[in-house]
DNA sequence: ACATTTCTGTTGTAATTACAACATTAAGGA
DNA sequence: TCCTTAATGTTGTAATTACAACAGAAATGT
């Protein structure tokens, strides 16, 4: 447990707080920290959420399957992310959603009840983590509107040119990786993976994007 | 402002509040009630959002205008939700979205400086105000996903039955109101109005749903 | 009641997409 | 290295959709 602490203090839920604290807190919020492998399901559709998920190491998919069988890739998650955060707060709310784990993770796991209630133990820093807590769901839900305009463009290149758009921004270069092989991308964006490809080939060929694997370069402003 | 008194201590943003309490926060907010018509903006698109806006009663769309000059429908929200809630607490992030008013409104607006400090008048339920504000962002965030499945869906049928039997399960019954006009509801889809129109004609004649304006009945289980 | 406007439904056509089937390239293991 | 497997690219076709244009219904104002 130990030799992740300089992880775990690093990462924006336990912001302001110091070393002494988090030792404590971690005590207090039954923390631990599990291994997941590739494939594995750390959350499942249809489960009751009482825990706290914060990724230390590694990605995490948030998908969902339809009704039809097709899946549907809603969030890609990295270290410092938490996992089903919003399920935690809405209380006996099944999953919508199932979080699988893209290679191998790590995972530090806090029992949510009671981090939201206060304790007799030096853990005055509930506020903080509370705080911390909006601040991070806020951001998530700054990104999830950001997919919603990513997948509401109207055809395959608009799809791309402004997920590739945003995706430039977000790392303030035209030059910049994306965390999507190219099935998860067509999932990603609801979209056909073989006219995906067909369509990237032709913003390849027309001057607008360059690409080699999953670096790419963005020509154009849109 | 103290005829609003009733609705506002009826918000989940001060559920667990007193009377009393209330009005001292308020104060201590700088909080008043403005009045919105029928297309106001009251969130633009690349503002800095600083303020908590509570709606007491109307409606408002949360929309994006894509590069290309379409209209998304990113959210519909109603009395009791907060509008761009995400964005106030990520400091000086452009907001992402517009917020049109739908028909007359009126909205609360507070002071979220105040409302994440400390202050020294019997504001200390700033704290539970917080703890609202998380709960409060993690339910629209949980709406997001949900919307997120319903635009996802391949075909405009199968957008048109996840989007209804959603809503039925919101409703927890096979018969309901939804709150969009087909313009709306098919901007909201991100599909074509007329084509939306057509497949709406076809489950009805298939028998698997029925509707009348903005009444529906979901006749099959999806 | 009438006229006007807005909303909704219908239809044909051109454009776009999904899908399947296969080719090519890259990656990993023996 | 070669072999095997996985990932990506390419192409043709059938299905789906957007769009435009219009018809009918409902709502609104006078």
């Amino acid at each position: 447990m130990e030799k992740y602490y300089s992880k775990i203090k690093n990462s924006p839920l336990f912001c302001g707080i110091t070393d002494a604290e988090l030792e404590k807190m971690l005590k207090c919020f039954g923390g631990y920290v599990k291994k997941y492998e590739d494939g594995d399901m750390i959350i499942r559709q249809g489960e009751i959420i009482s825990k706290i998920y914060l990724i230390l190491d590694g990605e995490v998919n948030v998908e969902k399957e339809t009704y039809w069988g097709r899946r549907i890739i809603i969030q890609k998650l990295y270290a410092n992310n938490n996992i089903g955060l919003a399920l935690v707060a809405s209380k006996n709310i099944e999953a919508n959603i199932n979080a699988v784990c893209v290679g191998h993770a790590l995972i530090l796991i806090l029992n949510y009840e009671k981090c939201s209630r206060m304790c007799q133990n030096a853990c005055m820093h509930h506020g903080v983590l509370i705080s911390n807590l909006f601040k991070i769901i806020s951001k998530e839900n700054i990104e999830l509107i950001e997919k919603i305009e990513n997948i509401s463009q109207k055809t395959i290149r608009d799809k791309l040119l402004t997920y590739l758009s945003n995706e430039s921004q977000k790392h303030k270069s035209n030059i910049f990786e994306i965390p999507f092989n190219r099935q998860d991308l067509a999932d990603y964006l609801n979209i056909d993976r073989s006219a995906m490809s067909f369509e990237l080939s032709k913003l390849k060929s027309e001057g607008y994007i360059n690409y080699k694997k999953n670096k790419f370069v963005l020509k154009i402003e849109v």
